[in-house]
DNA sequence: TCATTAACACGGG
DNA sequence: CCCGTGTTAATGA
């Protein structure tokens, strides 16, 4: 697992953003943290001092509404960074999210400092941060518009596909309960649709775990 | 009309 | 037995 030195990762995950000397910079400063799937890593009302820069895994971004029932907004992975996580740096302010890992996977974090001060070194960080932005800003209006103009069994069928896509595997291992609390549905609801997706002949159902055909 | 809630039966581990 | 699943009846928006 650790056969590679942090800078060959980060070079690996990030090479093709930034230059050699951010790199290099990235390299002297980042802390590498593993984590779980699971693992709640940022949670909504949390300050927070560094920035994660995801190496390897997924990591879902959660809202929490006011009975604590959660709604999936969107995922990030390789490549990624959590605009909230800017946001909160750069003005000091709370956490509006949670993030929870998605599987198992490596982030380097940057200190609040560095990242600010790289903003006007390094045209290739403004550039990241500002993409990043707006990545996040475009999958935000994509899941309001699942949640505004699409039927829940559309979600579903999308929810399906995204997982799939994230753990690369035709298999989703989730129940009818969790896929209910991440598209802050029931499971009744869920129940009963993923039956007629099965009668599509779309996927197939199983105990613990759901196929896509 | 359609989602939610509660309740129940079934079955595999 | 416990939990996930499939279904139904009642209720509400």
């Amino acid at each position: 697992m650790e056969l590679n030195t942090k800078k060959e990762l980060v070079l690996q995950a990030y090479g093709n953003f930034f230059e050699k000397a951010l790199i290099e910079e990235i390299d002297s400063v980042a802390k590498l943290v593993e984590f779980q799937e699971g693992e709640v890593l940022i949670d909504i009302g949390q300050y927070i001092k560094s920035m994660p820069l995801v190496i390897r895994g997924a990591i879902k971004i959660m809202r929490e509404d006011f009975d604590q029932e959660e709604l999936l907004l969107y995922f990030i992975g390789k490549g990624d960074t959590c605009s909230m996580t800017m946001t909160c740096c750069l003005g000091d302010q709370k956490s509006e999210i949670r993030a929870v890992a998605e599987n198992d996977g490596l982030v380097a974090m940057i200190p609040v400092g560095k990242m600010e001060e790289w903003l006007g070194k390094y045209p290739s960080w403004r550039v990241y941060v500002f993409e990043s932005y707006n990545n996040r800003f475009n999958e935000m209006l994509a899941t309001i518009d699942n949640i505004a103009f699409m039927n829940m069994d559309e979600r579903i069928w999308k929810h399906l596909q995204e997982k799939s896509k994230i753990h690369r595997s035709n298999t989703v291992f989730q129940t009818h309960q969790e896929i209910a609390n991440e598209l802050n549905s029931s499971r009744v609801v869920i129940s009963r649709l993923l039956k007629a997706l099965e009668k599509q002949g779309k996927i197939r159902l199983n105990r613990n775990s759901i196929d896509l055909l």
